[in-house]
DNA sequence: TGACTTTGCGCAATCGTTTGCGTAAAATAT
DNA sequence: ATATTTTACGCAAACGATTGCGCAAAGTCA
C-alpha cells in the first residue's frame, strides 16, 4: 500500500527536482538533456532504494504504445495450440512484449468480444486464429489500423498476413500414402468446417483421390470439430456402417484420439482392422498402442514467425507487403497403416 | 487512425455536453446523476454510431484497477499446465478479467522479472506456479499488498493461499500399489527439486515404503526436472545398472513419456520387463502401447478454484483467511503394473 | 413575489508519464 | 564589462477516463 505509491513525483520531491528530470534520468536520456552526473546518480540511487517501478498504464496512455500483444486462440488445452503458444509467448517476451491470452472456445461471438476487449486494452497488435468464416469484424480491425497476423487459419480473400502449415500438401501426402497401400474406402473425419486448415486438408484428401483416379464417396467425409468427442462419435458411427471404411484420415490429433477410443471400444485393432493417419504429431504419438503415422507441423516455427511478423509490423508502422506463409509439413510414417492386397489402382499424375 | 480517436471528449464535443455527462451516461450512472432521457439517448446513439470503445489504460490509471490477472506458469506446453490454463482463462474471462500469460521456463530469474513486469502492468492479482525455493520476491509481493494465489506449487512456511493436488496422498497410493504387487526395487524419477509437488510426491514414495516396512535405496531416487528429457536420460541410466529396478514411479507425464522412450529403445516391455506408474493422467494415457496406470489430478478444478480464490481476494480487498487447498487425486489403474511373485512383504499400518 | 426544492449538468482535479519549449545561471568569448 | 554560448534543469500540456462538489435554471409552494 505504501510502496506502491512510488512515482516519479515522489522521487522528484525528495530530491527537489522536477518529474521531468527524474523521468529523463530513468529513461536513459540524461545525456541528451544534459543532466549532471550527480543528479543522475542521486536519482538512480533513490529509485533503486525505493524500488520505483514505472506505471505502464500511464506510460501506455501517454505513449500510445503498450508493448502488449493480444493473442486469441480457439483452444489452449489442445496441445497443438499450447506448443504454439509457448513459442509465441517466448519470442514476444524476448522482444519486450507481453501477451494477453484469450481462448475463443471456437466460438465466433466470443471471438468478436475478445477482439473488442483487446482494442480497449490498447494492444499493439493481435495474433489470431480465427474461428469461423465471418470476417466483417476482421475487416473492421484492419480499418482501425491494428496490426494483425493470422495464425494457423487464414482467409484467402482477406489481405491479412498469416502463417500456417501447408495443410493441403500435408493431407495430400497422407492420403496418398493410404491409397498407395491400396486403401480406397478412406473416411475423413474433419474438423471445424469453414476453417482453412480443415478446408485445405479436406481438399488434399479429395485431390489425393483424384490423383489416383479414385472417386470419393462423400458419405465418407464426416464430422465438424477438431475436438476429441467428434472423433469418437464419428468413428462410432462409421464402425456401424454396413460397408466399413478400411482407413481413417483424422484431421487433428484430438480427433484421432477420439477415434482410437471408439475403435478400442469396438474391439477392433489398428491397423489390422482399420488403418489410420492423423494430423498433428505429438510426443506420445509414437508410443500409442499402435504407433501412429502422422502429419507433423512445425508448431514452434509457426508461433515464432507469426510473432516476428506481427512485431515487425508494429515497429515499422506499416502493413506487411508479404501476405501468407505456408510451412512445410512432414509425414511421419509409423505403424498405423496396413498394406492392403492390391486393387486396380494406378496413379494419374 | 481516425476511428481510434473516439473519446469521451469527442462525443461530448459533438453533442455540446461535458465529458462528465457522457461518461456518466455510458457508465449507466444516468439516474444517479439525473441525466435526462433525451441526453442519454443522444449519447448512447452517438457512441454506438462512432463505435466508441473506452480506453482501459486511462480507466485503469484513474481507477487503480485493471481487471487483469497476471498468470505465470513454468511451461505452457506441458499439457497439465495447458489444461489448467484453459480453466483459469475461462473462469477469469467469465468474471470480467483478462489474463496476461507468461512462461517462466522453470527459471527463477525469469520468474522474478515477470513478477516485476506484472507489477508494472498493474495487474489486480497474480496466479503463480513458482519455480524454486527462493521466496524473497514473493514476500516482497505480499508486502506490496498484491493479491496472490499459488497454483500447483506452494511454500509450507509462506502465508499465501494456494491450491494444489494432494500430491503426497497420490504418490502414497501409487507407490503402495507397486509395493502390493511385490515390487521392492522401485525407482523414482523426480521432477524439479524443491518444488512442493516434487517434494510431496517423493515423500509419498518414501512413506509408502515405510508403511510396508521397506527400506528405500536412495540411489533409486533420480532426476531433477519435470521434462521429457529428464525421464529419458534417467531411465537410460537406470537400465544400465547391474541391479535393474522392477518398477518406475514417474513423477510427471512428461517424465513418463521420456521413460517410455528409453525403455522402448532398450527393447524392453512395460510391464513385463519393468512396471511403471506416472503422475498426471492424460487423454492419451489409456491408449499407450501399454495403457498407463496414472495418478490423475483435477486440473480444471485447480484452475477454477485458484482463480476464484484470487478474484474474491481482489474484490474483497482483504487477504484470504483460508490458506491452502488440497484436491484429491485419483489412481487410475490400467496395465502398466505387473504383479510380481510374492516377497516377504507385509504392511505395517 | 420570494423562498425553497428539484432537475440537469459542468468544473476541475486526479491518476503517472512523457516531451516540446523555455530559461536562469554559469562559463566563455570579445 | 558586456555579449554569447553552454549547462542543467523546469513548466505545463497531453494522454483519456472518473468523480466530489457546485451551480444555474426551472418548478413548486405559500
Amino acid at each position: 500500500m505504501k510502496n506502491s505509491n512510488i512515482t516519479l513525483q515522489g522521487i522528484a520531491d525528495q530530491l527537489n527536482l522536477s518529474v521531468t528530470t527524474v523521468s529523463r534520468v530513468l529513461n536513459g536520456k540524461s545525456d541528451r538533456y544534459r543532466i549532471s552526473k550527480e543528479t543522475q546518480d542521486s536519482v538512480n540511487k533513490l529509485a533503486k532504494e525505493l524500488k520505483y517501478s514505472p506505471n505502464q498504464l500511464a506510460r501506455g496512455l501517454r505513449l500510445k504504445r503498450t508493448n502488449t500483444i493480444g493473442y486469441i486462440i480457439p483452444d489452449i488445452s489442445n496441445p497443438f495450440f499450447a506448443s504454439i503458444a509457448k513459442s509465441v509467448e517466448k519470442f514476444a517476451r524476448k522482444s519486450g512484449y507481453s501477451i494477453i491470452l484469450c481462448d475463443s472456445e471456437e466460438n465466433t461471438e466470443i471471438e468478436e468480444n475478445l477482439i473488442q476487449l483487446m482494442i480497449e486494452r490498447k494492444v499493439d497488435g493481435l495474433i489470431l486464429s480465427p474461428v469461423g468464416l465471418e470476417i466483417t469484424h476482421l475487416k473492421n480491425l484492419i480499418q482501425k489500423n491494428v496490426p494483425v497476423v493470422l495464425l494457423d487459419r487464414y482467409f484467402p480473400d482477406l489481405e491479412i498476413p498469416f502463417v500456417t502449415s501447408d495443410n493441403y500438401q500435408g493431407a495430400l501426402e497422407a492420403v496418398s500414402l493410404l491409397i498407395e497401400n491400396n486403401h480406397s474406402q478412406i473416411a475423413c473425419i474433419q474438423g471445424l468446417k469453414n476453417t482453412s486448415p480443415n478446408n485445405d486438408r479436406v481438399k488434399g484428401y479429395l485431390d489425393a483421390h483424384k490423383k489416383y483416379g479414385l472417386t470419393v464417396d462423400n458419405n465418407l467425409i464426416v464430422g465438424d470439430s477438431f475436438g476429441e468427442e467428434n472423433g469418437y462419435i464419428e468413428t462410432k458411427l462409421l464402425l456401424k456402417r454396413s460397408k466399413l471404411p478400411t482407413a481413417i484420415f483424422a484431421v487433428s490429433n484430438l480427433i484421432s484420439l477420439g477415434a482410437i477410443r471408439a475403435i478400442t471400444e469396438e474391439g477392433l485393432k489398428i491397423p489390422d482392422d482399420i488403418s489410420m493417419i492423423s494430423f498433428d504429431d505429438q510426443p506420445y504419438s509414437r508410443f500409442l498402442s499402435t504407433p501412429m503415422t502422422t502429419v507433423s507441423q512445425q508448431s514452434t516455427q509457426i508461433g515464432q514467425i507469426a510473432t516476428k511478423l506481427l512485431i515487425s509490423q508494429i515497429e515499422s508502422n506499416k502493413n506487411i507487403e508479404q501476405n501468407g506463409i505456408f510451412l512445410q509439413t512432414k509425414l511421419i510414417i509409423r505403424d498405423s497403416v496396413k498394406k492392403n492386397p492390391k486393387l486396380e489402382v494406378k496413379a494419374t499424375a
